[in-house]
DNA sequence: CAAAATCAAAAGTAATACTATCAATTGTAG
DNA sequence: CTACAATTGATAGTATTACTTTTGATTTTG
């Protein structure tokens, strides 16, 4: 696992940048801290000329990067889900068992995340903290229906087909895979965000996670 | 049901408003347009320079009636939300058996909405969209913390305390009762969204809807 | 070594999210 | 009927945002 997330780039739509920003010294710069900067000051209130003075670079050269900050955004977002992707894969790769393959994928999407060391500029773990707060903002805009045609939610939408996938596995008689399927992910987000914020209006807490919720819900609803 | 909804005045938390809109035509015309402008440009562009334009009145004026844009949002959803409940409360009143008296709350929450013509200048199927739309921008702040304390999502909670007590009556043993109450209310609002811009992520259609799906987890969850 | 790419710095623009001041109008109390 | 309070409108002003453009210096590459 890990050093095949070495090998293999994450891979996010490149009409999201204007220049690759894993190509460069100063790219990961950005994308380094505008994780930690965002993380801190919040989606709202970060700016590219806030980015440029915290890593002693210009505003217009992180602009060369990223034609606005909902991009890069929609960059962070992108790159997440597709490594959630493959930790999804690998996870579940050598299940045989069907509903022992679906509860392993709800798991993964589902749980708390801790860092992999292995990406040496992003903290997954911090990355997580924006996606739970963030990331429902990237796709409530007016602009959805052409951000959506121009595929840049074709990584999140790609790990909730294989979700899918493997809900159907389970029972294909079930009406309502891809609505479980989107519900669980988002919802997963949602909790965390409750079990932080608003601890008066869910169970999850140090004794029962998002995913125990969700293990619950699918192996009652699946039989 | 339309009687007590035109004697029962919809009580939203007074910090949320500098003045009472419902107490002045100009306050009035504030929500009543507020609401046609954020559905057709969407809160990010929505200004009150372009909601004075439009009712013909002053920007300043409008800040007599709402600090922010932001306060106006969580005005507009605690309305929503207020009168959500009252429509919960007097369509379950009668009911005796508890799993009927939460499918029908089930129904009421997560069903689309049809103008309620007795609130003369509240289009609530309009303001249906915008909840889909907006409504978890409200919470998704580096403020929420404060702004819970002093009470902003109170009508929300208590809304989701009421699905809360329902969900236990049907089943005291089920021990995730508030995460599926809460979840319920936030997917039912992300399952619409996906039903008209990411169709291929949900089952929700003109054949099925939010209502279905939900009402086919509780069953199953709850026995 | 020359051309191309890269980046910083500075300046400019239009819009946003307010705040403050003042004048005109309307309502209300004595 | 008048005084005074409250409401609203008009205007102006501020700091910040979300960019764009230009210029010039430095670095990389062919």
């Amino acid at each position: 696992m890990k050093d095949l997330l070495q090998n293999i780039k994450i891979a996010v739509n490149d009409k999201l940048y204007v220049k690759d920003p894993e190509s460069s010294d100063l790219g990961r710069k950005i994308i380094q801290n505008s994780i930690l900067l965002i993380d801190e000051i919040g989606f709202d209130k970060f700016t590219f000329k806030k980015l440029g003075l915290r890593i002693g670079s210009n505003e217009s050269s992180i602009y060369r990067y990223f034609d606005s900050k909902h991009k890069l955004l929609l960059y962070l977002s992108s790159w997440y889900w597709c490594w959630m992707e493959y930790r999804l894969v690998f996870a579940t790769s050598n299940i045989v068992n069907p509903m022992e393959k679906l509860k392993k994928a709800i798991e993964i999407v589902t749980d708390r995340i801790v860092d992999d060391t292995e990406t040496k500029h992003i903290d997954e773990a911090i990355l997580n903290r924006i996606i739970i707060q963030e990331f429902t903002k990237t796709f409530l805009t007016k602009e959805v229906d052409i951000e959506n045609k121009d595929g840049f939610f074709l990584v999140y939408k790609a790990i909730i087909n294989r979700l899918i996938v493997l809900i159907q596995d389970v029972n294909p008689e079930f009406r309502f895979a891809k609505s479980l399927a989107s519900s669980v992910v988002e919802g997963a987000l949602h909790q965390h965000f409750l079990s932080q914020h608003l601890k008066t209006i869910t169970n999850c807490d140090e004794h029962n996670s998002p995913s125990d919720f969700y293990l619950n819900i699918i192996t009652a609803v699946l039989q």
